[in-house]
DNA sequence: CAAACTAGTTATGAGATACAACAATTATCA
DNA sequence: TGATAATTGTTGTATCTCATAACTAGTTTG
């Protein structure tokens, strides 16, 4: 049983112990980083959600807007494999951007199975838009951390993901 | 419209060229902390549920299961704070721990509207097998990061978990 | 004591995610 | 060439997660 952690809350207010701020002691959860990125991905994810909102834009229909317009006329399945999502859940996804005239489904002349997907002038204008606030976003919840830090995190998250 | 990285793969297959394969330029959503959180977390996550699967375990349970052992006695509700769900649907969780006899709730003889959680012996057995599977997860996924690194990304989440 | 609050529970609906199956088209290769 | 296999987008479905409202039973407060 690990150390209890009264209700006190004497003068080494850990951070551990402020966050629960009920008694609940997580250490043996904390020695784990997978628990920390879950952790700090839930407060990154809800922040962004509530930035992109006003958008009308959701974490995943940004992500393919971005991927769209940076990379015109790519297939859907090329969409699906770089979000990282079955090309079955793309569709509504696709259908939701097409639908509010962000992205045009075009057919491709040399394959009629597929589809080009092309950013409209609405869908560049909105990707201006996000980008600005998405960066906003960031500097919120990064909150002034320096450069070095940052450059360590991505490449700590990039070797993960390289597994 | 971002360098389209033609399929060539030439002498630069930096990573972001190899993580995709696809030709498909992810430049924009690299510039974002977040987005390689995700990436990351991902894996972290689908690594972790393999790793629990044979024990029964998934990541709440196993997250439930923890801080019940190491806070025994605690209610429902102060566990659903400290792993931040919603009283709600940690009933189900607890449900499933006690169906399996991991844990037990115990009527609290001060506030009988409460109930103690309390980890059983199977309980903790488990518990034991359980960290000993997640400490490999945790070296599996770390893949030889230096303790340093490590600890500048405890602080890093958890600065960004502070908000 | 009455009103307000809290603990656990139930039910329900939205959202995400995985899988199987399908039609249309293209690629393979004997 | 022509049969077979593979691919693209799509639909449908089942499952899982998560948030919310509403309820019972019990406790606190004024």
């Amino acid at each position: 049983m690990k150390r209890p952690v009264a209700k006190p809350a004497g003068q080494n207010a850990s951070r551990a112990a402020a966050e629960e701020a009920t008694g609940v002691s997580d250490e043996t959860l904390c020695s784990f980083i997978g628990y920390h990125m879950k952790r700090a991905f839930n407060v990154v994810q809800t922040d962004l959600n509530q930035t992109l909102k006003p958008l009308g834009l959701r974490m995943v229909t940004y992500s393919a807007l971005v991927l769209i317009v940076d990379n015109p006329g790519l297939r859907q399945s090329q969409l699906a494999t770089a979000l990282d999502i079955e090309r079955a859940n793309l569709v509504v996804i696709i259908d939701e951007l097409e639908g509010r005239e962000l992205i045009t489904r075009d057919r491709v002349p040399t394959d009629r199975r597929a589809y080009a997907l092309n950013p409209t002038l609405a869908g560049r204008r909105l990707y201006d838009r996000a980008l600005e606030a998405v960066r906003g976003h960031e500097r919120r919840i990064l909150n002034g951390m320096d450069e070095e830090t940052k450059q360590a995190v991505i490449r700590a998250m990039s070797r993960i993901r390289a597994g």
